[in-house]
DNA sequence: TATTGTTATACTCTATAACTATA
DNA sequence: TATAGTTATAGAGTATAACAATA
């Protein structure tokens, strides 16, 4: 139970980025932990759904973290066998990271607790306002990237 | 140059507040970065400028930081003579947190400064968009307290 | 030479525990 | 006993540098 945010900071978009990215992450993280899931392992486990198999570096690029941070991901979905690590035939230095069936029921639970958490976190908002959030948020990303 | 958001993944809010978050704080700390001033130490310079004289655990509580992360805060301000510590007459543990004359010029600096980089960031919003996301924002904030 | 995955290392941010001086 | 400020320390989270295997 944080504070009010001051009147002071309430104006600004820092803080108020800072304090809803913060309350939504914990919100996540508690909803993930009985999966065994961390929102990036969530992530990467969405990506590769999505996608299809691909190399650490290409997965590690569509999450816009390091490849040496994408290790520790994929060492987590490798341990809870949701993901298997091939060798690419094609390029015998990468990986080729492929979903399993336990990966794919494991997603399906994750975006079950994820669904929830979230519904949680925007009810304070109208739905019509939710995706204005959303799409408001993705200009700004989309724009900020150049 | 962060890779464009992955279809799989913007349609989740952690994501996007991730990033939104992670972009803006880039450009704040940037635009701080001249005057020595981080995001913290200039929230703490609004939240003193605006509610007057207060101890470093009220200005840790406004900032919804620990009050052990607020000495670092109030040591970098001290070092620019935008604040004085002064012991309070009514309770010598305490420290009173007095905004200088340098300090309040230093305000000054940092909010323009500041608002350069969030009329940057938000530009790819119409006017009534940016007050609408800040909205947003705020009702998320204030209803994830309890 | 360059690149993939990996390890070792370091840096940032923040919190917990323990200390001191006051209350 | 409890609290304000401080220090030492530890834990996330993430990045940079260097290395082995492969291209």
């Amino acid at each position: 139970m944080p504070d009010r945010i001051p009147p002071a900071l309430a104006d600004h978009l820092g803080p108020l980025l800072g304090r809803a990215h913060e309350a939504h992450r914990r919100l996540s993280l508690a909803a993930l932990a009985p999966l065994e899931l961390t929102p990036k392992g969530f992530g990467a486990l969405r990506v590769l759904d999505a996608e299809g198999p691909m190399s650490q570096r290409r997965l590690a690029e569509r999450q816009g973290i390091d490849r040496t941070t994408a290790v520790a991901v994929v060492d987590q979905l490798e341990r809870l066998r949701a993901v298997e690590r091939r060798r690419d035939p094609a390029d015998r230095r990468a990986h080729a990271l492929h979903v399993t069936a336990r990966g794919t029921r494991l997603l399906a639970r994750g975006r079950s607790a994820i669904a929830s958490a979230e519904q949680a976190f925007m009810a304070p908002l109208p739905e019509a306002e939710q995706e204005r959030l959303k799409q408001a948020l993705r200009a700004l990303i989309e724009a900020s990237r150049g």
